[in-house]
DNA sequence: TTAAGTGTACAATAATTTTTGTACGAAGGG
DNA sequence: CCCTTCGTACAAAAATTATTGTACACTTAA
C-alpha cells in the first residue's frame, strides 16, 4: 500500500499543484499590471502552458465563459502580456504567453508611462501659457500673484520630471537596462 | 461693460479651472499607481494647496463624507504619496502631498515591486526543490520529466529576472536613478 | 453554396469596489 | 471631570467592474 505524503503522490496532479501555487502569486501581483485575479491567473496559466492555447483551452482551464476569456485576451494583448499566433489551429486563434518576465516589464512600463507622460504634459503645457499671463497682469491682487507663481513653480517642475521620465522609458524601450548581456 | 472671453476673466476660478485641468489629468493617470479616479483627484488637488489639509478641507473640496476622505487618507499614506504632519491644527490631523514626482515615482515603485519580488520568490523558492525532485524520480513517464524540466527552466529564469529586478529596485531606492544631480 | 463553428458585441446578471451614514472610542479644551 | 469633536470602524447603499448568455457576422471546410 502506498504511504500518503506530500514527497509520494502521482506526479502529474503533484506538478500541477506546484504550478498552481506559482501560477496563485502571479496572479496576486499582476493587479501592478492593471489585470485582476482571474486575468492574472489565466496569464499565469498561459505562462506554463508549452504550446499555443485557444479560446476553448482557457475556458476549459479557467471555467469560464469564452466571452470573458475572449474579452482578458483582448486585455492581456493590449499590454503585451501575450501574442496572437499568426497560424490559427483547427480554425481557432491561437495565443501564448510573453515568458520572459523582463520583456513583459518593460512593453508594460513603456506603454503606460508614455501614456502618463502624454496626458500629463498635454495637460501642463496646454495650462502654462494662460497661467503665466496671469501672473503677469498689472491689476491683480498680490496674493492672486504668488499663487499662480507658485503653481507655475510647480507646474515648470512637473515639466523637468516628466523630461526625465521621457528618458527612462527611452532608455527602458531601447534595452539599456537589459537583463542580460546578450540575449 | 467686461467682455467674456478666456483671457478676460476674473482671475482666481480661471485659475482654479487652470489647476482643474491638471487635476483630471493626475486622476487620470493615477490609476497606474492603484488609485481610483477619486483618491487621485485628491490627491491633484493636495499638490496644488499650498498648506496643509484636513479631513474637514478635503471633504468640502471633493464634496464627499469625511469617512470617504480617511479612507482616501490611508490609501495615499499607504502609498506615500500623502504625509501626515506631526502637529494638529486645532485639534486637526493635517497632510500634505508630496509635490515631487520623482519622489513619488521612487516610493511607489520601490514598495509595488518589492512585494512583487518577495511574494513571487517565495512562491517560486518553494516550488523549484519538490518539482526537481519529481524531476529526478526514476519511475517517472518521459514526457512527464520533459514537462517538470521545462517548468524547472522557466522558473529559474523567472528567479535570475527576479535577480535583476531587486537590483534595479536597490538603485532606485537608493536613488541611482536620480532625477537631479544634487537635491 | 451550404452548414458548422469561431470570435466578439451587447445586454443582463453577479460580484466587487466605492461611497455614505452612523456610532463610538479617544483626545483635548474648558 | 465633562463635553465637544476628531478620526475611523463597520454596515448599508450606490456605483462600477467582472462575468455570463445570446445573437450574429464572418470564416472555412465540405
Amino acid at each position: 500500500m502506498r504511504r500518503i505524503t506530500t514527497q509520494d503522490q502521482e506526479p502529474v496532479p503533484r506538478r500541477n499543484e506546484l504550478r498552481a501555487q506559482v501560477i496563485e502569486a502571479i496572479a496576486q501581483t499582476m493587479d501592478l499590471y492593471g489585470a485582476n485575479h482571474s486575468f492574472g491567473k489565466l496569464y499565469g496559466i498561459m505562462f506554463f502552458e508549452d504550446k499555443p492555447m485557444t479560446l476553448e483551452d482557457m475556458k476549459d482551464h479557467m471555467n469560464m465563459s469564452k466571452s470573458n476569456m475572449s474579452y482578458a485576451v483582448r486585455s492581456l494583448l493590449d499590454s503585451k502580456m501575450i501574442t496572437k499566433l499568426e497560424e490559427k489551429k483547427e480554425r481557432k486563434d491561437q495565443y501564448v504567453a510573453e515568458t520572459d518576465f523582463f520583456t513583459t516589464f518593460r512593453n508594460f512600463f513603456t506603454l503606460k508611462l508614455q501614456r502618463e507622460i502624454d496626458i500629463m504634459l498635454v495637460a501642463i503645457n496646454g495650462v502654462i501659457p494662460e497661467l503665466s499671463e496671469i501672473a503677469l497682469t498689472e491689476d491683480i491682487a498680490d496674493d492672486e500673484r504668488q499663487e499662480c507663481l507658485q503653481d507655475l513653480y510647480k507646474l515648470r517642475h512637473a515639466v523637468s520630471y516628466y523630461t526625465w521620465l521621457q528618458e527612462f522609458v527611452d532608455q527602458l524601450r531601447d534595452g539599456d537596462f537589459s537583463n542580460q548581456v546578450t540575449d
